[in-house]
DNA sequence: ATTATATTTGACTAATCAGTCAAAAACTAT
DNA sequence: ATAGTTTTTGACTGATTAGTCAAATATAAT
């Protein structure tokens, strides 16, 4: 009963991860996240109930969905680096990704991507450091 | 001439230093920064200028001290994740402190402190990943 | 068609944000 | 002491922030 959903949840989800992607948590402002979906803040909020709630939200989609895509651990990044340490929820949720994470070498896959999401690599050094 | 300052620079800087290391760039207000450094806004701005101003100071002083530093590490992090892609200034600095890195893995250098900020390791092991 | 329910709409709010600036204070040089 | 210079002070500003909510709209069941 009642009016349908105009958009579909997981379809929203992937665009909410891009914009955190490209501008981190702290950095994106709900105006980022309205225009990007098109949707309007109240949509979002009974949708999601908070800015935190649209965070959450994408990573969980995304561990599960895509474990190791680098979408999945750009955010992964953004949520250890910005919210984990005071937020236990998401410090849960990165536990549990952490522990059943594919990757022989978690730590240099992280620091790739932080390295990408920097800018500083071009193309060819990107899989290793002459050093 | 003129009024002496009532604080020495770098020590400003160490203080500045632990904030943004504890907030992140977007995460830290000018209040914060103020409340931390004791100095009132007007002091820090005829200082450094603006709030990137003072994380670039921060960052600059961290990586000629200290390049391999904890708190030099995880500064290297949060410009690489909130600043880079969109600061030439900051992504230049990086991309010295990356070519001048004594470290022999730079990428598990960082992912290691990714971790460690996200709390979700505890100290026994914090150096190696069973898998 | 009426009732009940779920979603959309977007204007609104209170709080917080980075940054400014004129006046006061503290210093040096003469 | 006076003039010249620099720093400090903190109230202020306009912009932006996350979040709210009553009204409008759309759907399904009866």
């Amino acid at each position: 009963m009642g009016r349908k959903k105009s958009f579909q949840q997981s379809e929203i989800l992937k665009i909410i991860s891009t914009v955190f992607v490209k501008y981190g948590f702290e950095g994106t402002s709900l105006d980022d996240l309205v225009k990007a979906t098109g949707l309007l803040r109240g949509s979002l909020y009974s949708a999601f109930g908070s800015k935190r709630g649209m965070f959450i939200d994408a990573l969980s989609e995304n561990i599960k969905q895509q474990k190791d895509s680098e979408i999945t651990i750009t955010l992964v990044i953004i949520a250890m680096m910005e919210l984990a340490a005071k937020d236990n929820t998401i410090r849960r949720l990165l536990k549990q990704w952490y522990k059943e994470s594919a990757s022989s070498n978690v730590k240099e896959l992280l620091g790739r991507a932080v390295l990408k999401q920097s800018g500083i690599l071009k193309e060819e050094e990107k899989n290793s450091h002459g050093k």
